[in-house]
Order: structure tokens, then sequence, then C-alpha cells
RNA sequence: GGGCGGUUGGCUCAGGGGUAGAGCGUUUCCUUGACACGGAAGAGGUCACAGGUUCAAAUCCUGUACCGCCCACCA
């Protein structure tokens, strides 16, 4: 093994190792417990891998992994998702560069660019996840605009189609006038705006009297056709149905009553725009009103808006209209307001309700609805953070229809065609709509629009395995395990997918949704593109290494917590594995040529008390490490790990076998030497999930049995192993050499000269001595356990600890009245404790109404308590004899 | 407006009814034949605040404050 470990090469030699020797793919390994599949979530071609996705890809990777060593045969299908709307933009935004719009390309060569860069990023995306070090089958990888995953979205439309469950219909929907195109609910952010409220005096058409309105759009006052008041509103008595003069225009509306104006809100009365307010739009329907678009599709006033409006901007008409209303008198009154307003989740413009005919989904009272909530509420399916599953049976309880048509180009051309006299189906191709309609072919027209990507991506865990076709893959990985998300697309898409999967498979298509943390910038932003603070996964890998940057995630990622995550986190794990690194190599530099690695360790031999501690220790780091993946708390896994194997191996185990290995007893040579194998091996296997190069490397480098770590078993638990008494057997000497050092320190007393030590504790004298010498070969100790000086030495014996003491001749100078300060204050930290639990035990109700555990406790508190106080005690007496 | 999460040593976070834990940082010592990306020893916290329940509260309950997130037809 080379002195430093070099992640670059390593890594690079180990993927393409594993790939060509089709180690990924399920197929490959021994598997006879079953299967274990995950659909990876499916990165949009819009540009690189960020950070989530590196969180969101390396835990997959790990429990698949995982899941590989258990035995299971697992499939993970990696793909990328086509993401509509996302992926037009960024194409729109790249040929801005070059001066030009789409519609100066034309569909066809538009779509011709966005298929470049499809494949451009496309590429770099698996070469990211690669480079993370993910066993991902890449021969299943999928594209949402396969031919057979579009002929899974043109099934699913058909069926829903079909089934009555997709209409068209106009409505009042989320238009962004950027991107073009009707966006679902889900896909409005909101954000709080500093803003105004307009109050706007419209007169009584008789002369006699007005009505003050209050608006936070006083554009859309020209789409105005009624004013509502609330029925029970004593202000507005007996006016039902009296005409009001739209001031800036000729035209007459009504004042209407209607119980969606509150009376509480400004004077209680309200403009009625129907055509570019959701409300408004409903109570112009219950009162027949007329609908005027007034703002068209590109954001700019319509003719309906009159000839000194028509062609301004949203933006400029508001100051228009507001300039107008100003001058004409019916300005009243301009406050200061914080609302929040509806932008687009893609570019951030201001989304314009809009009447409009769009494509819909009927989700409302569905059973396709009522059979997810269902499944979520048994927790058939189950969520984790559990939280999650009463957010989404909320969203889903309360959902409404989804629009599920987008003016854009990039996606899935609706599979809805017309015939000429207006008729029209739904059909996966051309040719079957005209026979459900009985005309030609050539007479159809198909549909402009394209289908939101989330009604693709929906079919995502089954698509992928082949369905609508009843195939090999889907009857042996369908359903899928676990679904590893981010929160943000809990409704967009885990929703739709639980929806979609048991309508269509008639089986959930994930048992677990594991909602993973999000990653955010030191200061506790979001990573995103505009604030500049995002972190490069490639370039931290390149840094540090995949298996550093593995291990700084996920040991980061605790259950239900987001991630304060900068670059200077990765050190810690990098350093993690500098050190497995150095310890392997040290061990297998002392291994001898001999050892015989079939020989596993077993319970029956006869091992030192260091080598059954580390051993009792493996078997709880082994229990830890399986169940924690099985909660998915794969930080509480990361730090038994690291805990485990830099704590207790590496500075106790390894530390201690050197003194063996100093010696001359060939067997405990030959022992010590299998034990150090043994745990190190053991331990790889349990690290392999987590940091995949570096356990491959050095496991190869180790004597081994089998061609890949990969397929190696996942480690079990031998209780045979679990050994309390030999832990503390190492444990005890150890704390008794802290405190020698710590006497010695305080004494001044080179350490060297220590040689007698007395334990009256019911100890392993020889195990005892031969630990202490081990870990400092200073100590000159020539006995432990007797009392008698051989030699006739004088000196006076120091308790340093409950039941031990240590000799100190009379040769040694000695900082004596330090000491007796130390020891008093030692003394009342004592009493203070003994103090308390005593207080504790004086108390009859804790006496009586205590657990016994407790009680008991309570009482070895106390004994251990008296007893350390009695050592100190001892010890300031020993010094103040010393002292005379 | 409703809901959810958070508030623990300088920093980042675990934990969770029985006298506070880790990593990083920091202090002192150590270039000892695996590792200075290291070792040994140490300092450092009345667990946001106020009430309550309990023999016992950092932990459970109620409320408050602040931070963050989500949802809602906040003219």
């Amino acid at each position: 093994m080379e002195s430093k470990y070099d992640p670059k090469t390593t890594e690079a030699r180990w993927y393409a190792q594993w790939r060509d020797a089709k180690y990924f793919k399920p197929e490959s390994a021994p598997s006879p417990n079953g299967t274990y599949t995950i659909t990876i979530p499916p990165p949009n071609v819009t540009g690189s891998l960020h950070m989530g996705h590196a969180v969101c890809y390396t835990i997959q990777d790990a429990l698949g992994r995982w899941q590989r060593q258990l035995g299971k045969k697992v499939l993970i299908l990696p793909g990328v998702d086509h993401a509509g709307i996302a992926t037009q933009n960024v194409v729109e935004k790249e040929i801005a560069q070059e001066g030009l719009t789409r519609h100066d390309l034309g569909r066809e060569k538009f779509l011709e660019r966005v298929w470049i860069w499809k494949k451009r990023f496309g590429e770099r995306i698996i070469s990211q996840m690669q480079g993370l070090g993910c066993a991902f089958d890449w021969d299943r990888e999928r594209f949402t605009m396969d031919d057979d995953y579009v002929d899974a979205i043109l099934e699913e439309f058909v069926r829903m189609f079909d089934a009555g469950m997709i209409y068209r219909g106009a409505r009042v929907i989320n238009w962004c006038p950027r991107c073009a195109t009707a966006l679902s609910d889900i896909e409005v952010e909101y954000v709080e705006r500093d803003s105004h409220l307009w109050h706007i005096r419209y007169d009584f058409a008789d002369g006699n009297g007005s009505v003050t309105v209050a608006t936070t759009r006083p554009e859309t006052m020209l789409g105005d056709t009624a004013v509502a008041v609330n029925p029970d509103d004593p202000r507005y008595a007996g006016m039902a149905g009296r005409e009001l003069l739209l001031p800036l225009t000729d035209r007459r509306i009504p004042l209407i009553f209607d119980s969606y104006a509150s009376m509480e809100f400004g004077t209680g009365a309200v403009k009625v725009t129907p055509a570019h307010d959701l409300n408004d739009y409903e109570a112009g329907k219950r009162h027949g009103l007329p609908m005027m678009v007034v703002i068209g599709e590109s954001g700019k006033m319509t003719a309906e808006a009159g000839d000194k409006y028509a062609g301004l901007t949203r933006e400029e008409c508001r100051e228009a209209v507001v300039e107008d209303l100003e001058a004409s008198g019916n300005l009243v009154q301009i406050e200061d307001y914080k609302h929040s307003v509806g932008t687009c989740e893609r570019c951030h413009t201001i989304i314009e309700p809009l009447l409009s005919e769009q494509w819909f989904a009927r989700m409302a009272g569905t059973t396709m609805i009522a059979n997810a909530i269902a499944a979520i509420e048994s927790e058939e399916i189950k969520f984790v953070p559990d939280r999650y599953k009463r957010i989404s049976v909320d969203w889903l309880e309360n959902i409404k229809d989804w629009c599920i048509s987008r003016q854009l180009w990039w996606g899935h051309r609706i599979p809805i065609y017309y015939a000429h006299d207006g008729k029209f189906t739904a059909a996966k191709t051309r040719e079957g709509a005209a026979a459900r309609l009985g005309v030609s072919p050539e007479s159809l027209r198909q549909d402009d629009d394209v289908l939101d990507t989330w009604f693709s991506s929906a079919l995502w865990p089954f698509a992928t395995l082949g369905w609508p076709n009843d195939t090999e893959d889907l009857r042996e990985f369908y359903p899928t395990n676990v679904l590893t998300t981010a929160r943000e697309i809990l409704f967009l898409w885990v929703a739709r997918m639980i929806m979609t999967g048991i309508e269509f498979t008639g089986q959930k298509p994930f048992d677990d949704v594991y909602i993973y943390a999000t990653v955010l910038d030191k200061q506790g932003r979001r990573m995103s593109k505009s604030l500049g603070n995002g972190i490069d996964p490639l370039e931290m890998i390149d840094k540090y290494g995949a298996d550093a940057l593995r291990f700084s995630l996920m040991r980061l990622a605790s259950k239900g917590q987001d991630i304060r995550f900068s670059e200077d986190r990765i050190p810690e794990a990098r350093n993690f594995c500098t050190k497995i690194w150095n310890a392997a190599r040290f061990v297998n530099m002392n291994l001898d040529d001999g050892l015989d690695i079939t020989q596993r360790v077993g319970a029956n031999e006869a091992y030192t008390v260091p080598e059954r501690a580390i051993l009792s220790k493996l078997q709880a780091t082994v229990a830890t490490v399986s169940s924690s993946l099985a909660s998915y708390d794969l930080d509480v896994a990361c730090e038994a790990l690291r805990g485990f194997f830099w704590d207790d191996y590496c500075d106790v185990f390894v530390e201690w076998s050197k003194s063996v290995q100093r010696g001359d007893d060939a067997a405990a040579k030959a022992r010590v030497q299998l034990v150090l194998w043994h745990v190190l091996e053991t331990f790889l296997r349990l690290a392999h999930p987590f940091m995949p190069y570096l356990t491959e490397e050095i496991w190869h480098a180790l004597p081994h049995d089998g061609d890949t770590v990969m397929y190696t078993l996942w480690p079990t638990v031998n209780e045979a192993l679990v050994d309390p008494a030999a832990e503390e057997g190492l444990n005890a000497p150890q704390r008794y050499l802290r405190e020698i050092r710590a006497a010695h320190q305080e004494l001044g007393v080179p350490i060297q000269e220590q040689q007698l030590l007395q334990i009256n504790e019911d100890v392993d004298a020889a195990s005892v001595s031969s630990i202490l010498k081990a870990f400092d070969p200073r100590l000159a100790l020539a006995n432990v356990g007797q009392e008698q000086i051989e030699g006739g030495a004088t000196g006076f014996w120091l308790p340093v600890s409950a039941n031990v003491q240590m000799f100190l001749p009379d040769s040694a100078s000695i900082d004596l009245a330090g000491l007796q300060t130390k020891i008093k204050k030692q003394i009342a930290a004592t009493e203070k404790s003994l103090a308390s639990v005593q207080g504790k035990l004086n108390n009859p109700n804790f006496i009586s109404k205590a657990s016994e555990e407790a009680v008991t406790k309570s009482r070895a508190d106390e004994a251990a308590n008296l007893n350390e106080l009695e050592k100190q005690q001892r010890q300031l007496a020993a010094v103040a004899a010393r002292l005379g």
C-alpha cells in the first residue's frame, strides 16, 4: 500500500472495473434474499448536479450497496427527466445570447437545440453520478422521452380520458406571461411584496352617491364587470342591482350581493374582475357576469382594455390608470400594503390569473385520490420522517383539479385529435384517433399543447420498468422499496406517483418515502444559482475524493434536519478516510505471510482482554450500523463507524497490539494479527456503503476472499463475542493510566520512576499490568497487585483511583503542596456530587415512587462517590503524612 | 390566518424524564517506526424564556419570543 491514499486514480480505476464487471446489475450478484429496488428521482436535464443531488444519490447508493451485501438482488434504476418548462427556459436563455427567440427558430429547429442541450447535460449528469460512485444499473437508464416511456404516458392519458378524468375547459388559470404558458397551482410560488392598496371611488350611474373599492391591482379595473358587497352589510342594504359607472370608461356595471365580499375588509366593497382573479371568476360565474380579458397572454393590455391602454404592459398600465384616476378625482387613497404575489416557480415572473381554455385532470373526489389517501393513512406507504404523512394527506384531501396542458414546445404533445367538425378524442396514435372518430387520419389536427412535466414523471417507478407492458422487470422489481427525495417535490411528484401507481398498476409504487435533508449554505440559505452560494460536487470530489464527500454529507444529513453545508465540513471526513488508510497500511505491513484467513475469529479461543474487548465493541458497531441503516439514520451509522474505528480500534486496540508485535511470543503475534485483520476486514464491509472506493481498495490490499467487497456479506452480530467484562477489563487500566499520568504530572515526578501499583479491585493483575505497560512502556512496573515492596525501598503509597495506589519512592522529588491543594479541590467536588445523590436518596418520595432501576442507580452513584471521597481523603492523608 | 420544524459548549449538530454528548475550533505537551489529514492531556454548556405536571424536566404539557419552512380565494 502506498503511504498516501490517492482518491483520484483509485476512484477512476475502481469505477471502471465495477462497471466492466457488470457488478451494478442485479443479475450479477448472488441474490438469494429477494429483490430491492430504487428508481432514482430523475434529475432535470437543465444543468449539472448540485449538492442536493449529491445527498440524494449518495444515500440511495449507500442503501443499495447495503442491501446488496444483505444478499438482495438490487436494482437501482437511473435516469433523467426532460423537465419541460425548466429545460425550455434554459435553452431559450441560451439562444437569447445569440439574439434569438424560439419563435425565430420555429418549433422544429428549437427542439433540435433542446435535444443538443439534453445530450450534453444528460451525459454530464450521468458522469457526475458515476463520479459519486453510484452503483446504478446503467443498462436500464431511462429518459422521460424514450419511446417506451412516451408510450406509457399516452396510455396514462388515454385511460384517464376514457375514464372521464380529463376534460377541457375555460377557467382562470395561472399564466406566466414570460414562459407564455399555463401552470398548475403548485408551480406558483408566493412571495411577500411591499405594495399598495388603492382605494377607488365608483360613482352610481344615477349620480346619487358612490362606492369605494380597494384593490392591489388597479389596472384590472378595466376588466371589472361588477362590484360586490356582502348581502348582510347594512351599509349597502337595498342597493343590489344599482348600476355603477366604471371610472375611466363609459361602462356601467352592477352592484351585486355576494357573501364572498368581506364586511371587515376596507369599505366592504370589492371590484369583480372575473377574467383575472380566481375568486372573481367564481363570483362571476355565480352571477352570470361577462368576463373581459383585458390582459393578454404576453402580459400586455388587450383591445378590450380600451384604446388608451391597449398594448401597454401590466406595469405601465397600472401607472397610467392610477394617474388617470387621480386626474379624474376617483382615487381616494393610496395605502401601503404588504401582500403575497404569485410568481412563476421557474422564472419568477409575476403570474397573471387568466381566463383560458386548458386541459384539466379531474382530481377532487376521484377514487384515484381516495386510494392514495388510504395507502398513506394506513401506512402501507410509510413516510420518513412521519410528519410528512399528515402533510401529504392534507394536501390530497384538499386537492383541486390539475391543469395539465402547457403552451410549450418541449414536452409530450397532448394526444388529443380534432376533426373538422370540432369533435375530438384521445388516442395513442393519429390512426387510433381517426378510427375512434370515424374520419381519415389526414383530416385530424393534433392539439398543439404539451403535457405538464409532472404528468409524465408521475409514472416513473413503473414506466421505467416497462409498464404498460407486463415485463419481467415490472413483475420482479415493482413495487419499489424506497423513494428518497427532496421535500419540495412532495406534492408535485411524490403524491402523484402514489396516485397513478395505485390507479394504473393496482399496487403502491414504493414502501417508504424518505425525505432527506435540504442542503443549505453556511448561513442557512438555500443554495441557488442566483445567490451564487452553490457548491459543485464534482469540484469537491476532485479536491477531497468522492468517499470524503459522501461521508461528510451522510454524516451531516440527520433525519428531518436541514444541513448547513460548506466546504470546510469535508476535511473532517477526508481525515477519517486518511485515518482508515493509514491504520490499514499499518495492519497490513505487520501481517505475517502465513495468516490463515479461513480461520475467522471465533468465540472459543483464549483471547486476551483487549482482543475480546475490541471484538465485543465490533459487535455493538455492527448492530448500530445495521439498525441505523434500516431506519434511515445514516448520520448515526456514520458516527458509529467513526467512533468505533478511530477511538476503539486505532487509538486503543492498534496501539495496544504494538506491544504484542514487539514481543517474541509467536502464538500471541499470530493471534493478534488475526484479530487486527478480522476487525479491519469486518469494518471495511460495514463502511463500504458509505465509502465504496476506499473500502474496495483496502479490502483488495488485505488478505481477502472474493472478487469485490461489494459482494461480501453484510456482517452480523456474533452474540458469543459480546463481552462487557472484557470491555471493562480494558477500560479500567486505561482509567488507571490516565490517573497515574495525571498524578505524575501533578507531582512533577517522571513517570519512568513508577514501579509499583497496588490494586484492591477484583481484576486480573497480570492483564492490567500488561495492558498498562503496553500503553505506556515508560512505566517500569515491577509489580501489580502486591503491597510488599521488593528490595526494601522506602517511599509512600498514593491512592490514584478508588482502588488503586501507586508507590512513590523516597528518591522522587515531589511537589506535595501543589498536590494537596488539588486533592482538596477534588474532595469539594466529590462532596457536592455526593450531597446531590444523597439528597435524592433521603427523599422518601424518591424511594417510594421512583423506579427500582433509578433507585439502584442512585445507590450505586452514592457508593461510587463515597468510594471516590474515601480515596481522595486517603490521598490527602498520605500527602499530609509525607509533608510531615 | 392555519400548520410544521428549530432554539443544547466559540461553530455545526446528536441526544432526550434520573447529576450534559460528538466533530470542528481552542489550550498545553509530543515530529515515538501507520497516520501532524496524527497522538496524549485539558478548558469550555444553569440545554431560548415563563409557567405547569412529576419524587425527579434540557427531555413531557401550556404559553411567549426569535429563526426557518409549508399551506390558504391576505380584494
